[in-house]
DNA sequence: CCCTGGTCCCAACTT
DNA sequence: GGGACCAGGG
């Protein structure tokens, strides 16, 4: 085969191994998924192998996709079959819809339904966690000042990541504090069990659970998945470890790929042992090595290897590339955090405009520690004018109108899941209140079953005033007929519906409201929102899997795209449109009024268009949940985009031509949370080496001398990442930093490198300045007070005293004030958001903050004097 | 019962 | 900078 070619002898070996268990340590940059898509090409291409008897597990969805792609690009066409590619949560998920009611045992009251999860189960994300896991806290009376939910939630976690159930945790519980989370674990699982939910974790630990304990499931699953490949080998937890073993099953085509210097998931379980161990589990095992970089220059690499030479714990490695020299890391010393991100977006700005006018196709990536550092840098790239993405933060998913919805659907799909019925019995107000809902959980606690349980129980005992009963009743009808709908048994009361709320008395789909959340179908397409992958993930089972849409006594079987005749059961998108009539919830945003409940309004509309776009993909509603779970928008990593800002730990994977690695500060990398423990420094030290090894060209590290913990509080000063000693001087280039002696606690800086660029730096100015550095922990006024570097005036300023050429973008220098005056109708672009038009005008002169409606992105607010925007 | 505004914490990484 | 929670008035 002709892509065999392609190959160096080690990866043309690691391909070219098909049976038996290979683990391949694969060092970073060395063409780790090539080697997998390749192997998946050759399985099928020259080995004969049924795609579709193929697995191969990532971690995160972003991997997944890629590697769909890539493996689509391969052998793209030969057949509608394809392997499965998929994350194990979404895996494991697809198992459950299938199998988990194997997992159900018979009641012993006779009669009584059996006990255990059914197909219908819902997943519960961290948000109903808490919520759950504060409720029953309650209940016990539970101070949660002492032990926070939070902190309860993460202990639980870290039970479940390492198998241990309730009663484990209460014998090995040496204090009162992890009885009491020991105590809450047990109410924990019984309220989800209740819900008929799973959490996170329960999704991989039931599907070990199911195919430990149903040999006819394993066999089933053995029998069709006759070669596996796991991605990230050195980043298996347990649970993990044992799904893949169990699949697995004796006949061992097991494919590990990991690199022990890039596991950076031990918080979440993650056992190191499994990669170290991997000869051990499988003593036939073949073990090839993977240590040609094809990434990175040399410098880059030396670099990189040299601070992940400072962990002990390590097989070691000698990585090598043929990409000699290179230009030095650069390194740049920034006053503040503002002007670290401003250093960044000028340098970004130079370089990919010199790529440009090379002709070259470039990317670039700003990584940092933690999520909240992205802002800063946002608003730098924006001023620069400069396109970027985010990958993370903010979820669409995460918003309220959607969370209401989403639950909504939750509901009606499984009228246990108690969590989201709370989140939604009184949303829209429908005059459910405390005392009502406070009733009907004492009600449900004493007849042990859900909420929605309580609610029939409640009303029938006549616990509740008649006003409560009647708003009660109508949200039951709601919810009904719903589940009627779902069932294709929707019958329209007129006499009902009438009484409740004027919109309901015509079908969703006929209803004249529907022009708020109905699109013409030739433009519905174009309007979609950018939340989700392209689903070929979770797409691939359908034509052959096991997992087959609708299959046996599934609760949602198939719909038509487009309408369907009556009697047939409706698809999400149009009991979507149908909650949102029904709840009159568009109709209330539309009567507030304001710039954000229209922006809402814009939200639940490209929620429908989600819909729609997976009912076209034949998705049923628990898959179309499945999914709002599961992938979340930070997963549309855009390739496309020349600047993506992300986490260290979001960069897994990739490369950038340019990478700037942020933030090398004591306290936030190495974070303050892992000084405790010396594995845990190494860790963060992996993921350096991790966010180093994402360059091939050009690396560069910069560090600020003062931050800002919080929005308002006083900047700190930092001492500089140990990290940052642990490169090589030599590999180095100073780049206007006044980057001091190695040992930062016995500088003084009395005697600067260079003179030139030190005496331009303001805070150089007063003496005490030095002192911070001494004594780091001290909060302290910045040392340059009185003139802060965040107004752009003083920035400008800033770099014009510093004599360096740092093009501060001229907007950012002459304010075009007043000039502008956009005025509500206008028309206008935007760098980021595009055309369009103004809305709102509010204050005066440069203060002044226009509300503009974009297309694609709904009401945003900005600062006219800072928002590029032209005239359209 | 509902809405508002103030206050108190907080923020590590991800499925 | 911002979400969660609570007190108090309508």
């Amino acid at each position: 085969m002709s892509f065999l070619d392609q190959l160096n002898p080690q990866q043309r070996e690691a391909v070219e191994t098909t049976d038996g268990p290979v683990l391949i340590l694969a060092g970073a940059g060395s063409g780790k998924t090539r080697v997998i898509t390749y192997r998946i090409a050759y399985l099928i291409e020259n080995v004969g192998v049924m795609p579709e008897s193929i697995l191969a597990m990532t971690f995160t969805n972003k991997a997944a996709s890629e590697m769909v792609e890539r493996v689509d690009k391969l052998v793209g066409g030969l057949s509608i079959a394809k392997p499965v590619i998929s994350t194990f949560h979404s895996f494991c998920v697809r198992v459950l819809r299938r199998d988990i009611e194997a997992l159900r045992i018979p009641s012993s009251v006779p009669g009584a339904p059996a006990i255990g999860h059914t197909k219908s189960f819902v997943i519960y994300d961290e948000n109903d966690q808490q919520q759950l896991v504060k409720s029953v806290m309650r209940r016990l009376g539970i101070d949660d000042k002492q032990t926070t939910p939070r902190s309860v939630l993460a202990h639980i976690s870290w039970a479940k990541n390492h198998m241990l159930d309730p009663q484990e945790v209460y014998l090995q519980s040496a204090d009162p504090k992890t009885e009491r989370v020991a105590q809450i674990y047990v109410e924990y699982k019984k309220e989800l069990a209740k819900a008929n939910a799973l959490d996170f974790d329960d999704l991989l630990l039931e599907t070990v659970r199911l195919l430990k304990a149903a040999a006819g499931v394993r066999e089933y699953y053995n029998r069709r998945f006759q070669y596996i490949l796991v991605d990230e080998y050195q980043d298996t937890n347990r649970p993990q470890y044992e799904l893949m073993r169990l699949l697995a099953g004796t006949r061992h085509n097991i494919c590990a790929v990991g690199d022990e210097d890039q596991s950076i998931y031990s918080w979440r379980g993650a056992d190191i042992r499994n990669i170290l161990e991997f000869e051990k589990d499988f003593p036939e095992a073949k073990i090839i090595r993977l240590e040609q970089n094809y990434r990175s220059t040399q410098n880059i690499l030396q670099a990189a290897s040299a601070v992940v030479a400072n962990n002990l714990k390590r097989k070691g490695k000698n990585l090598w590339t043929s990409r000699q020299g290179g230009t030095r890391l650069g390194y740049y010393e920034a006053p503040d955090g503002e002007n670290e991100a401003l250093f960044a977006a000028d340098y970004i700005a130079k370089y990919l405009r010199e790529a440009v006018d090379q002709g070259e196709n470039v990317r670039a990536a700003v990584l940092y520690r933690t999520n909240s550092q992205s802002r800063l840098f946002e608003e730098a790239m924006r001023r620069y004018q400069l396109k970027y993405h985010v990958v993370g933060g903010f979820s669409f998913y995460e918003r309220s109108e959607i969370k209401d919805m989403i639950s909504y659907l939750k509901v009606i799909h499984n009228v246990d899941d108690s969590i989201s019925l709370l989140r939604v019995i009184n949303t829209p107000v429908r005059g459910i209140g405390k005392t009502t809902i406070e009733t009907l959980e004492r009600v449900a606690l004493e007849t042990g079953t859900s909420l929605w349980g309580a609610l029939g129980e409640a009303t029938k005992r006549q616990l509740l005033p008649q006003r409560a009963v009647a708003a009660l009743r109508s949200f039951r009808r709601l919810i009904e007929d719903g589940r009627a709908m779902l069932a294709g048994t929707y019958v329209e009361r007129l006499e009902d519906t009438a009484r409740e709320d004027q919109h309901a008395d015509l079908p969703a789909d006929e209803s004249p409201e529907d022009a708020d959340v109905t699109f013409d179908p030739g433009e519905d397409e174009n309007i979609s929102f950018d939340f989700g992958v392209p689903d070929q993930v979770d797409a691939s089972p359908e034509t052959t899997g096991p997992v087959a849409a609708g299959e046996g006594a599934s609760s949602t079987p198939a719909a038509e795209p487009g309408f369907r005749a009556p009697g047939e059961a409706a698809n999400t998108a149009e009991i979507l449109k149908f909650l949102i009539d029904r709840t009159g919830y568009i109709k209330q945003l539309e009567e507030e009024d304001t710039p954000e409940a229209y922006s809402r309004i814009e939200n639940l509309r490209e929620l429908v268009n989600a819909a729609m776009d997976s009912r076209d993909r034949g998705e049923t509603l628990d898959q179309f949940l499945d999914h709002a779970a599961l992938v979340s928008d930070a997963d549309a990593y855009d390739e496309r985009a020349q600047i993506t800002l992300m986490t260290l730990h979001a960069a897994k994977g990739l490369e950038f031509s340019l990478v700037f690695l942020c933030g090398l500060e004591e306290g936030l990398f190495p974070h303050s949370r892992t000084f405790l423990q010396p594995d845990d420094i190494e860790e963060e030290r992996r993921l350096c080496y991790v966010g180093m090894t994402r360059a091939m060209d050009t690396l560069v590290l910069t560090r600020a001398v003062y931050r800002r913990r919080y929005g308002t509080d006083l900047p700190e000063a930092s001492v500089p990442s140990r990290f940052l000693e642990e490169v090589p001087a030599a590999l180095v280039e100073e780049l206007g930093g006044s980057r001091r002696k190695r040992d930062a606690s016995r500088t003084r800086v009395s005697a600067p490198q260079e003179p030139e660029h030190q005496a331009h730096y303001a805070y150089e100015d007063e003496d005490q300045s030095t002192a911070n550095w001494a004594a780091p922990s001290k909060p302290q006024a910045p040392a340059y007070s009185g003139r802060s570097y965040n107004s752009i005036d003083n920035i400008a300023e800033f770099f014009a005293s510093r004599g360096k050429k740092f093009n501060v973008p001229k907007t950012l220098v002459e304010e075009p004030r007043g000039k502008k005056g956009f005025k509500p109708g206008q028309k206008v672009r935007h760098p980021k958001y595009g055309e369009g038009t103004v809305y709102h005008r509010e204050g005066e002169g440069e203060e002044a903050k226009i509300t503009v409606q974009f297309p694609r992105f709904g009401l945003k607010k900005l600062v006219e004097k800072y928002a590029q925007l032209e005239r359209a």
